[in-house]
This record gives structure tokens, sequence and C-alpha cells, in this order.
RNA sequence: GCGGUUGUGGUGAAGUGGUUAACACAUCGGCUUGUGGCGCCGACAUUCGUGGGUUCGAUUCCCAUCAGUCGCCCCA
């Protein structure tokens, strides 16, 4: 037997309706915020990450999905989606459209070859966004709104937002420099993992796990200590817009982040709940004024997030999200092989007419016909048979309030419509459950029988 | 890449070095030709993730491997 490969999952369709509509009000606050939607390509240049997001981050040097080609061309599935929309940008010459900030989010499959544990797949989905063309504070914070806004949307209100600056090149490298001078003795004094990121990637000492409480990294220089004027003024910036916009935000010195584009602003939304495990981070992002460039394109600085959806989703349940029910508004029991062609003429009429409908192709007895029905979450079921057929009839009964009809075969599908304008019994056909508020507001899309 | 832990039917699970692998739920069929309940009767694992080893004999012990799960690193 085949089965999955590791750390990937099938999404079924029991639970597809929660990502639907998750997805839902991702674009539904991406829209408020102007940003559009931006599809790249899941296969990239292995160099375009290489390039983009730093050789000897973790992510490059030992997470990517690489293979070589046909063509003997080396291939890497996107481990993230900054590059290839950078890359997109580029090469569309984007940066010379009318409009000269670019905003676009996507959403789609990224792939990470790590041992999978909770909150982490090998194929995992991210929703991201990316604001190119302006190096304005205000895009920054408009940036960390946005991020918040989404999780607002969602009502995921126990989150944290860790804000921080690294500064510009000038900034970061002075920064660098300082740091590894202050190590230098007692490097040998920190954990092993440590004395590796020393050579490799200063900056990730600071937020180690196992030392930041030591003496040595409290009193350790901070990247926000060594901004140059105009970081400092850039920083400065974000936070008052983010002030002025009511955003909750603490500012993190110790915050960096693993990926080489970032300068000027970083930040995290961690998310306080255990459901979510050690990885709890549930969105980055930060600014990347020079990822352009080093790609290959004109100066333009740039800033952005991603989010983790399973770890969304993860939030979700936590708080008890319900999604997209699974329903039907007909079921058609036919009994009797003479009444089948009646049956598909009526059934092909509803579905015609907006009317989500099905019918059993088992020829299951009456208890089974009942069971699917109920499975189905279906508010009708309809039964036609010998008796029925003889006199131009249909049986109706709404599952709703379990009370039965007999009427004229041809007013089947006005019947239904009819039922379903009617606010009095459960208010509208979508089979969801939860009378307390509505079936997640968009049941109006299902052929305007909805009324709730 | 490293470490812990788990792996028995559709599901939840019991179990033992010895030949019929409990039990419950679900599902299907019947009692009951067309109204879902209840009840009763019946069906449903040639096999205990996979491969190898120890043994007269392994689902049980050992090793490996695969997968799940949790953690480290890192990240979403």
């Amino acid at each position: 037997m085949f089965q999955k490969m590791k750390g990937t999952y099938d999404l079924l369709p029991k639970d597809t309706g929660k990502w639907q509509s998750l997805e839902r009000t991702i674009r539904n606050v991406s829209k408020l915020f102007n940003y559009s939607e931006i599809r790249t390509p899941i296969l990239e240049n292995t160099e375009l990450f290489h390039r983009g997001v730093g050789e000897d981050t973790d992510m490059v040097s030992k997470e990517t999905y690489d293979f070589i080609d046909r063509g003997k061309r080396s291939n890497t599935l996107r481990p993230e989606g900054t590059a290839g929309v950078a890359r997109s940008y580029i090469e569309n010459k984007l940066y010379a459209d009318k409009v000269p900030v670019q905003k676009f989010y996507y959403v789609g499959s990224m792939f990470r070859y790590e041992r999978p544990q909770k909150g982490r797949y090998r194929q995992f989905a991210q929703f991201g966004a990316e604001a190119f063309g302006s190096n304005s504070p205000m895009l920054d914070a408009e940036i960390i709104s946005y991020a918040v806004s989404v999780l607002k949307a969602l009502k995921i209100n126990d989150v944290e937002v860790q804000v921080n600056s690294i500064g510009d090149k000038e900034s970061k490298v002075a920064y660098q420099k300082a740091l590894i001078e202050y190590l230098k003795k007692d490097i040998g004094t920190l954990c092993g993992d440590c004395q590796k990121r020393y050579v490799k990637n200063p900056l990730r000492i600071l937020d180690c796990k196992v030392d930041k409480d030591t003496e040595l990294l409290k009193n350790a220089p901070k990247p926000i200590d060594y901004l140059n004027e105009s970081s400092k003024l850039h920083f400065e910036g974000v936070i008052k817009y983010l002030n002025s916009m009511g955003i909750k935000y603490v500012v993190n010195k110790n915050l960096v982040r693993g990926l080489d584009y970032y300068t000027h602003t970083v930040f995290e939304v961690n998310a306080n709940l255990e459901t979510l495990g050690a990885q709890n981070t549930i969105c980055g992002g930060g600014r990347y004024n020079d990822l352009v460039s080093s790609l290959g394109g004109p100066n333009t600085p740039g800033v952005g997030f991603s989010f983790g959806l399973e770890r969304l989703m993860f939030a979700l349940e936590s708080i008890d999200f319900k999604g997209d029910p699974n329903f039907l508004h007909l079921y058609l029991m036919i009994l009797g092989e003479e009444q089948k062609e009646d049956g598909m003429a009526m059934l092909n009429r509803c579905r015609l007419g907006g009317l989500s409908s099905d019918i059993d192709f088992l020829d299951k007895a009456m208890k089974g016909k009942f069971k699917q029905a109920d499975f189905l979450n279906s508010r009708f079921v309809a039964i036609y048979g010998e008796l029925e057929k003889a006199e131009g009839l249909i049986n109706i009964k709404d599952q709703s309030t379990k009370k039965e009809v007999r009427i004229n075969k041809d007013q089947l599908y006005n019947h239904i419509v009819t039922e379903l304008m009617n606010p009095e019994p459960s208010g509208c056909g979508c089979g969801s459950d939860d009378s307390d508020d509505d079936c997640g507001g968009d049941c109006e899309s299902d052929g305007g029988t909805c009324n709730c």
C-alpha cells in the first residue's frame, strides 16, 4: 500500500470547509489593505534561494528540496515565498508600473526538508504579503497592522506582536562587529550551538534559549543600540505609526530573524496557545531593502510577512472555529426502477435551480437512504415511489421540523425554495448548527436561498 | 541532522513465547417490500506497520527499517 510522504498530509473534505473559510477571510482583509494576489511557481531555480534567502541560513543550507531536472538544471521547491515574488517583480518589471508601490499577497504551499513535529510539516501552506517600492516606515506599520487585522478578523486575540530593528546594512555590519568583539573572550562559556552560531550567524546567539539568561548575553550589545541615524529615525517612525493605529506590541531587543535579507524592522506574532506546542510563532516578517538589488533588480526597498497556515489552523481550532459546513438542500429518495427517470429529471432541475442536491445510487432500503440523508446533512428529503408517480405527487420532508407534506411533483423545486426563504424553522438551509451566530456569513453565495 | 515515545479490524482499544487474537462502537444484512428509534439474530483482523534474527514455535523477545507523535536545532 502506498502512503503519503513523510511530513505531508491529506486535507480531507471534512476539513476543507475550514480552509476555504480561512482563505476567504485572508482575501477579504487583503482587499481592505489593497494587496492583490500574486501566484508564482512552486519551482524556482535553486540559485534564487541561495542568493535571496542566504547561503548560510539553515533553510537554504539544509532544508531545501533540490533536484536536477532532465535538462540538468538545478531546481528547488520554494521554501518560502518572498524570493519568488521578488524575482517575479523584477522579471516582470513591475517597478516600472504606473503604481509605484506594488503590494502583493499569496497563499500556497512551501517545502522544507525537516523532521515533522507539531505545527511543522515538510509541505506546508503560507499566506504572505510583500510590498515593494517604498522605504516609508508607514509601510512597515501597515504591514504589521495588516497581519494583526487578519488575526482579528479570525477572532484570534491571544497573540503578542514583537518588533525590533536590526538597522540598515551599515548598522548591521557595525553591530555584528561589536557583538563578535564582545563575545570573543567568553564564547567558550556559551552552549555548543552558540559556539557554532558565533562563526556562522552571530546575530542568532541573541535569542538562544539556553544562554539567554546568562550575564554575558544579558549585557551583550543589542542591534537597536547600533542603529545609525537614518535607521534610528526609521524605527522611531514605525513605532510612532503603530502607536497611532493603536496596535499593541512589545519591543524585543533580542529579536533577530533567521533569514539574511532582513534590514530595519523585524517582527513576529506569537500565539499563546498550548495547542501549538513549541511552534507558536504564527507569523514572521520584516523589511528587506537589499533583496531586490541583490537579485539583480533596481535598488528597491520592500517589506513583508508570512503566516504559517497550519499553525493558524491550530490556533483556530482552540477557539472552536467551525468553517463552512458541509450540507445538502435536498436528498432525493427514489423507490422502484420505474421512478428513476422522473427522479433524475427532478434532481437535475433542482441542481440547475441552485439547490445542492443528491440521490441514492445504491438502491438502499428506506432505512439506509435516511441514514445517508443524515450523514450528508440534508435539510430536505423527498420520497418518490410508485404511489406518488401514479398521482403525479411527491412527498417532501423537512428534516429540521420532521414535517412531511405531499405536493405536486412539479412543485418540488419551488416548494424547497419557498421553505428556505421562510425564516420560521431554523434559519438558513446551510445545515450549520450554531444557532447563535450565522453560518459563516457567506450563505448568500449558495444560490440566494439562505436567509440567516 | 539529533533525542524521547508509539504502531493490533473502519474507529477506540485488551492481550499472550504455543496454535479459535477479547470487548465496545461504527458499518452491512435479516427480523420489518415505503419513513430514520429500540430490540433481537447474523456478517466483518488466514493476522497484530514492514523486513530480518533468536526459538521446536514470535503479534509477544532482539535488530533494522518505515510511519505517526513530541522535543532540540531552525523556522511558519
